[in-house]
DNA sequence: TTGTAGGCGTTATCAT
DNA sequence: ATGATAACGCCTACAA
């Protein structure tokens, strides 16, 4: 690879002139930048970003953490993100944390050993206090759909429970009462707050919340399948479910389905999420709508005005959640 | 952040000496090993990956071009390529190429200013010359999911033609003769191997190729429905359907229920790829398995050896698809 | 075993 | 407008 200094010597010119023309701010005379440009051309040159960024301590890229790769959440998110982000010339570096605390931090100190500009961190497993720790420190960070009071302008989340209390009102305004709850993971804090707005619901009609009909789930397909196994168990006059995932609550279809319920009839079922293939699911899938592909675009623009100083840019922190009528929801 | 120089004061030995003791190969005393680790745990240094990458030109990661970020294909792709290379304690930037030859190739460029120790490409606009160039460079580059004759030990593909082959025999031997297909967008290898093996299984079973069952898709949802609704219109007697990949396999079973056929009795559907949600659908896909997360493991591997000098690494460089029966074939 | 010093490819601060 | 030259933080011969 060609380097600035051949460059330089070719268009003979200063190695810092050659910087200059790269780095269109300063003033060179038309001359020269041509020279200089069509050195560069016939070297096929590239800078070295490691090298600028080791100089200019600016990366122009932006650290990303996410739980995991694959799945269409972090998908949607991934999206939402880059696309805001290479519009406006920055990059990305992805890596993962597994929702494990220590590979959350690891994640987290290789990004900032990369010189990002900034973060933006999707994290479960590290603490809040961690986090305002981290946010002191001098690169950026912003937290994805997740809300932490001491930085809620540097969070852009969804009001979970708002979704959870949508869910089950939902279910409630169709005529159910003996509604079972298949949650998330107690540890992250989206569970926690869907599953408050389920209780929410319930408590404004008058209805009981029975530990009976509530079961804690892992956000996968499996837990929506172990969840309806127990909530029948528990309760056979259950007719409706809301879950606190789309791939739960495709987990219970299966399980439903497969247990001779008719659907929606038999049972009638609610998501969170919206996911992308939430309708191609057979009933097509009631569910809660996510923006976070929005979410992705917002932190990228959060990012960008507040690191890059773009202009323009209106940000909103909270996003609300709407409900999805499709048909895996019926009338009792 | 703290700096080596600052570690090699408190610590009162040179840089050189604590940048061994990071590097844990050359010999140093336990004693100083440990005054210098004291030095560092006290100052809470992390090295500057930057700084490290520029002076030895070694980056310890490792490149991802992806046409997108988002979608099972990808995700599992990624997944599994990511999951390796943390096990060796390598890193992964991942960037996106969006299935246009100019963005692949400025992805590329992104990488390799980035000091990857080596690329994993999965890249579909760009000429096999180009990646032929590309690969005599200096950084070493792996091809996945595409197969390059001339670079045939760098790719990590799968026997497409043998899937698309697979698939429409599946229909044949369920006893369907009027078979339609839709493929994915002809600019792409895989799309074109594909409806290869589809002509093959014909021809082996004496059936003509007739382009009115033929419909050229985006590998989209909305691929399916337009494919379906194209090859209906073409011909009422259809009563079988193979998709280049599961998307728009959804796509038709969907707008096929919206027209009134049962599945599988009235029309049945062969998808491509055992996406994940591939067993959620209603009914659950039959489709032909596309390894990609092991293939995304494998093109790690063949870089940790190739670049790493990983040793004990056997690598399978073409993948086989399988046939994975589910219940969206039925027997005519 | 440990230290010295030059170099990696840029940027940025001075001069000129 | 352009050119020297010192950083940036680390690695790695070469010396000691």
């Amino acid at each position: 690879m060609a380097t600035i200094y051949e460059v330089s010597k070719l268009a003979g010119v200063s190695l810092a002139t050659v910087s200059r023309v790269m780095n269109k701010n300063t003033r060179v005379s038309e001359k020269t930048r041509k020279k200089v440009q069509d050195a560069m051309d016939q070297l096929g040159y590239r800078p070295n970003s490691i090298a600028q960024s080791l100089a200019s301590n600016r990366s122009n890229s932006i650290g990303i953490l996410v739980s995991e790769l694959h799945g269409p959440f972090f998908g949607q998110m991934m999206s939402g993100i880059e696309s805001e982000l290479r519009a406006a010339g920055k990059h990305v570096i992805i890596t993962t944390g597994h929702s494990e605390q220590e590979k959350e931090i690891d994640g987290i100190e290789f990004l900032l050993s990369r010189n990002c500009d900034a973060l933006i961190l999707h994290v479960e497993a590290v603490s809040d206090e961690y986090l305002i720790e981290l946010s002191k420190k001098s690169t950026p960070i912003f937290i994805m759909s997740r809300y932490v009071e001491n930085l809620k302008d540097r969070c852009i989340s969804l009001n979970n429970e708002m979704g959870g209390y949508l869910a089950t009102k939902t279910l409630i305004e169709k005529g159910h009462s003996a509604i079972g709850f298949i949650g998330g993971p107690e540890f992250k804090a989206d569970s926690r707050s869907r599953l408050q707005g389920h209780r929410r619901a319930l408590k404004e009609f008058n209805l009981p919340f029975d530990d009976k009909l509530y079961f804690e789930g892992d956000f996968k397909e499996t837990g929506g399948i172990a969840g309806l196994r127990t909530l029948i168990k528990n309760n056979d006059q259950l007719t409706a479910l809301a879950c606190a995932n789309d791939e739960m609550a495709s987990g219970a279809m299966k399980y439903a389905r497969e247990h001779g319920y008719n659907l929606p009839e038999g049972l009638s079922i609610i998501g969170f999420d919206n996911i992308i293939y939430a309708s191609y699911l057979y009933p097509t899938l009631t569910t809660i709508h996510n923006p976070i592909y929005e979410m992705g675009h917002m932190a990228a623009k959060l990012a960008l005005k507040s690191v890059y100083n773009v202009k323009n840019l209106k940000i909103q922190n909270i996003f609300e959640p709407t409900v999805i009528e499709r048909n895996s929801v019926g009338s009792v």
